[in-house]
DNA sequence: CACACACATTGATCCGGGTTAAGAAATAAA
DNA sequence: TTTATTTCTTAACCCGGATCAATGTGTGTG
């Protein structure tokens, strides 16, 4: 089950004993998203962290009727808008199922009460944050550092079955570019 | 004296009583750098995090003998190579005092034990990476949605009293790019 | 099968910022 | 103040990717 999953994911951060994590699990729910459906829109407020336990997402901002790409999630990530989770804004971008999705969230008032009944909790999430900073600076410092065709080539390395389900114009806009841009990188490197 | 002042920033995330305070402070350190003074060099191990008391800094990465600057330490700001002193890696970036500085620091091993010691230090850390979190998201964003011209327009308008300490090129270098192109947009601009 | 629609490619042109190089302005040093 | 050094601006040229537009390729639907 969905839950198996997320214990051994849960356990690379902290140990937790057979109790602890039934009460954990009490609080988490799973939900199953279509092809094209939204976990979250524009507007929407973010009550809920989790984890993609199947299929995939896209996150994306509308402006001007263009969708900027801004990133994935994949199984076995943590998938939220966390930002606005934490401020309890609304949201800016979307959040899109790319296929048949399943997710297992929490529901902030649940991880707050689990703050208080679970110490380690607080030690997880702060893991968990520290990992998500890690990426996203990653991330941005590669958009510095790298040129957009250098980006493209770490991409198709680091996510080799990545490209194959995730068309074309979506990764353009990913990367920052047009899907003609792109289309001109593949051409120069095949 | 420096301690009320970061007694005072942290009371912002955490309510901390006296008696944890004084356990918390005695880890603290303070140091002193003048301009030009490295906190941190490429290669260094990142061993303490910390925050700005007085004067600030800047971190680059030195690429073909170009730095570039990708961001800014400034009083009341935590300052450290995050992700080195997580992972225990070698930084690949360096840390630059642009004024005479002064910063409180804390080792590693001592956050560790403080975490064991004082639960409150596991939020407090966690409070402090969320924030993080957010800013280089925000950081992150802003480079895909806005233009140079919107970037610079944005940063000169949040930090006014900030161009002014600042030489132009490392401005430019921030933004990512080079100090001809600023011109030509401040030229626009004015 | 034929058709429609979404996606990818290619070409022509445009444009912003990079690059190079020179000169002006400001700041520091003598 | 004069000189030297750093910083900033300006101009000429170049180049990569954006834009616009047309064509090609594919996939699924009636």
């Amino acid at each position: 089950m969905m839950n198996v999953n997320i214990k051994a994911l849960l356990t690379n951060f902290v140990n937790l004993t057979e109790e602890e994590w039934l009460v954990l699990s009490a609080s988490l729910v799973t939900k199953q998203y279509k092809k094209g459906d939204y976990l979250l829109k524009e507007n929407d407020y973010c009550n809920h962290v989790g984890f993609v336990d199947k299929g995939f997402f896209n996150f994306y901002y509308l402006i001007g009727g263009v969708e900027h790409i801004r990133g994935f999630f994949f199984p076995n990530e943590f998938i939220s808008n966390y930002p606005c989770f934490l401020l309890e804004n609304k949201s800016k971008f979307y959040i899109q199922a790319l296929e048949d999705c399943s997710v297992t969230l929490i529901h902030r008032n649940d991880l707050l009460m689990l703050y208080e009944k679970l110490p380690k909790v607080q030690v997880l999430s702060r893991k968990i944050v520290e990992n998500l900073y890690m990426e996203v600076s990653g991330k941005y410092e590669s958009f510095f550092l790298n040129s957009p065709e250098e980006r493209y080539l770490e991409l198709i390395n680091k996510r080799p079955n990545f490209l194959q389900r995730v068309p074309q114009y979506m990764i353009a806009s990913y990367l920052g570019m047009t899907p003609e841009g792109l289309s001109r990188i593949r051409k120069r490197n095949s």
